[in-house]
DNA sequence: CGGTTGGTTGATTATTTTCAATGACGGTGG
DNA sequence: CCACCGTCATTGAAAATAATCAACCAACCG
């Protein structure tokens, strides 16, 4: 059984077999696997609680955090449509995850009886979104220990520029400035102060729901990210 | 060829074959694997260059770091023996590596060839590698996002001393002040500073060598790390 | 010995946080 | 329909933490 997931699936991507660029995720047509939806700000797991899947998000946005025992927290990733989160190593999740917005999840049970058969290509994903999620974390380290907060803004705004489908310069956050503030290791003052900033430098443009970004100049945001 | 790789290796690590606590890395003693030695502050590989090889710890420490343009440096993790690091999904490495003090490695080819046969403890490894790797890196995460100087440096010499194999709470720091400002995501002097600090507090006790650091109050450490 | 490196300490500055208040928006219920 | 309430975002002023600039010291090495 387990001969089938690993032979199909995992020794080509450890081999190298992954493309320069994020391999999108297609999910073999085999049997139809559990789906569910959750509210925005609904919990799916949290830190402690036993592994027992791991999901793939369909639609939405889902953070992934820890919070230290005063309340401090911090939201390593967000994962948008196509993205793998919740494996774990351990038998306990170490983290929490939470819908950001209404969101729709493919569950896949963790044990390996049930990708047996065909299904090497979730395992090949698997294995994928490990390593992009230690490549972003990497990415993010630098961020936050060594980026000013405008710098932190810029580089929040242009990945995530890229990540979503959103054409051209125009991006939805789907989030609030307090998640981007825990995301980027700010307060939300400091994150709403320096996106005005930013507007005001003729960087990005706001129109006034707020929740809309314009990247107005990206050759300098990207400048800025470093 | 892939089949053995994939078969003996991998299925299991991803079903959730993982212990709790870090598994000690047994090299099978299989043919035996090329090796090297590194001067301190010797480059191991740049950032970039081809990914051809990976690698495991077998003597000294290894810091993997990246570098913006300006000259700043995050330091994203130190590899201690027994530790695998340079896997990488792309073609290129994204972060430097350099031996921290003199250091000898096993090296792996990035081939699934090179691993054929009974070498499935090694791609085993790997794959508990990526995810230890992960694990550590969403802990840091939160402490570059979210700790205080001193909660970041005492949580730092835990982390180190749960890590290395030294006894009792004496630790033998093999980085420079340097390194660990570049790690924490802080100064030389805020480092050097809060290390006093918390000498003067009677956390910790620092021999006059400055290299070595006694955990006095290993209880108030984990305290204020969180 | 002189010179270099790594570490520490001091004084000052800068950035970000904290505390506080206000404004905008959306939903709800009268 | 509209007033009210709660949440989210913004802004201002003050405070705090860490960074920067600058010396200084000790150890090590040729």
């Amino acid at each position: 059984m387990q001969t089938a997931l690993a032979n199909a699936g995992l020794a080509p991507v450890l081999a190298g077999g992954l493309p320069g660029s994020a391999p999108p995720i297609r999910r073999a047509e085999t049997r139809a696997e559990p789906r569910r939806s959750y509210a925005a700000d609904e919990e799916i797991f949290a830190e402690g609680e036993r592994t027992a899947f791991f999901y793939t998000v369909v639609s939405g946005v889902v953070r992934t955090c820890k919070l230290l025992s005063d309340g401090r927290r911090q939201i390593d990733a967000f994962h948008l449509p196509g993205d793998i989160f919740g494996v774990e190593a351990g038998p306990e999740h170490r983290f929490n995850a939470e819908a950001v917005t209404e969101t729709r999840l493919a569950i896949h049970r963790r044990e390996p009886r049930a990708l047996a058969g065909d299904d090497g290509a979730l395992a090949r994903a698997v294995v994928a979104a490990m390593m992009r999620g230690l490549e972003r974390a990497q990415d993010h380290m630098m961020l936050l220990g060594r980026k000013s907060a405008r710098e932190r803004i810029a580089s929040f705004m242009l990945a995530l520029s890229e990540r979503l489908p959103g054409q051209g310069g125009a991006i939805e956050l789907p989030m609030s400035r307090t998640d981007m503030a825990d995301h980027l290791g700010l307060t939300v003052e400091t994150v709403s102060r320096t996106v005005t900033q930013l507007e005001r430098d003729g960087l990005i443009e706001l129109p006034p729901s707020r929740r809309t970004v314009v990247l107005r100049h990206p050759a300098a945001l990207r400048h800025l990210a470093g």
